[in-house]
DNA sequence: CTTGACCCTCACGTGACGTCATAGCCTATA
DNA sequence: TATAGGCTATGACGTCACGTGAGGGTCAAG
């Protein structure tokens, strides 16, 4: 594969502008592995490699000075650094549903005859940037390169029938829930089984305390697991969140 | 509600600058309602809802220019604002997903002995940019705000029985299309069921094709999804998915 | 009164490009 | 060969949304 691609040619297959790629080749961020006679920038596939890896972190909000540090440290692995974007990534789903969270309350606040039942504090939900930093911090603390790795590889390696296996446990843990709803969502029978359930989730990826609890507000919030989990018993998609949330508050944090 | 923040109380609030209430002070963004007689600003209610339209147009990558046009129009309307958020809020997620989406191919990529097995313009899924703005021009025209507003009403409006009823319809229509599997995923027989799959959705909220289309890659994406489909057929979640694209792509699209 | 935390205005600096100017290069067509 | 259209290069000022720091006043508690 010896294929170069022009300025205007990477430039479309990879969404950015041209002007970035200058820009990009100025400040040695990203630097064509060829120039033609005249000086034509020529990129290769190990350009676009780069470029991909420059694209991710800048979406992930890394400065470019910081993106080209990474780079170009001689530990930096290309297999790693997509894993712990995967991760990033999924954590900012969750914080786009805490802001359609936050959307949701103030639209029933403002519905509501009294406009301000919401508290204050509840305004901003998701916007809370030094709560997200500290997760970015935890994440960093606690993300265990070869443990992503292996569960990454789980899904990979995993058989039609232990696929099956698994989505099995999982409804067996929900249904044990679901028979313990009496009991409250604290109790020690409930966490013990919330506990085979985080258990069971990080059969799929590895699931911090952060994350663990958005997911379980994603339960209540997205309509297809609420009516999932209101399958198993009516308000165990809200029974589930809080017993998450619980869990996450007071079992993962260290 | 008489109550007043001050810049420090009102920035940790919010999560947003000292410096940052400063500059839209300055810029005629946010004004305080209040100065005390030191010309200390002094933030009420009213303020803080504000705010939040800032902070989630911000979040949407409006520039504060546009910000401050939208929200001093009088026809701005508070609600309709952030129904307009939530949608593309969500749709922000699935764009998290095409990005997780090309993690996942790239790693599969560089897993396998041929290094570049994977094509070059798979690298970039998720960053296009002028595929974003489309589908932002796709919502701004096609996004009814009678028609959010009735599906958000309907939510909330929803009895317990009537959920209960629309997401047994969910469940049929899955299930149907399930058995129709060996027709293929373009077939007459399965479009239709599709359509009525779709209907189902946007009981919940507006789904407009680009929004369709990843909610089906969804499927296949994430392991609960992706679990809840397998279970009422083996493979049910890529063959809806296959169906969705299909359907986005012909039926919802003109 | 002193101290520490908070408030104000002013203004230069920063990062990541956007925009434009100027000029050469490449390919196809008349 | 000349022309047109699309592409390339470098250089440099401008834009946006604050970050940072200077200098000085205010408020509450000890």
């Amino acid at each position: 594969m010896s294929k170069h691609y022009s300025v205007k040619q990477l430039a479309e297959l990879s969404g950015v502008t041209v002007r970035t790629l200058h820009h990009y080749d100025q400040i040695g961020l990203l630097k064509p592995t060829l120039r033609s006679e005249k000086k034509y920038r020529l990129y290769n596939s190990d350009d676009l490699l780069r470029l991909q890896q420059v694209l991710f972190f800048r979406e992930l909000d890394f400065s470019l000075n910081q993106i080209g540090e990474i780079l170009d440290d001689p530990g930096f692995d290309t297999k790693d650094a997509l894993l712990d974007h995967r991760t990033r990534l999924v954590h900012r789903q969750q914080h786009m549903t805490s802001l359609i969270r936050t959307v949701d309350k103030t639209l029933a606040s403002l519905e509501g005859e009294n406009h301000m039942t919401l508290k204050d504090n509840n305004l901003y939900e998701g916007f809370d940037q030094e709560k997200i930093d500290r997760w970015n911090k935890e994440v960093d603390e606690k993300y265990d390169p070869e443990k992503i790795a292996e569960s990454k590889s789980n899904i990979g390696k995993m058989s039609k029938d232990q696929f099956e296996d698994v989505r099995k446990q999982g409804d067996q843990v929900t249904a044990a829930i679901g028979d313990l709803m009496g009991k409250g969502a604290t109790s020690p029978e409930v966490q013990e089984l919330i506990k085979l359930h985080h258990a069971w989730i990080e059969n799929f990826y590895v699931c911090p305390a952060e994350m663990y609890k958005g997911l379980g507000q994603l339960y209540t919030e997205n309509p297809e697991f609420t009516a999932f989990y209101e399958k198993f018993k009516p308000g165990l998609a809200a029974f589930m969140c809080e017993a998450m949330t619980y869990h996450a508050d007071n079992m993962l944090r260290d």
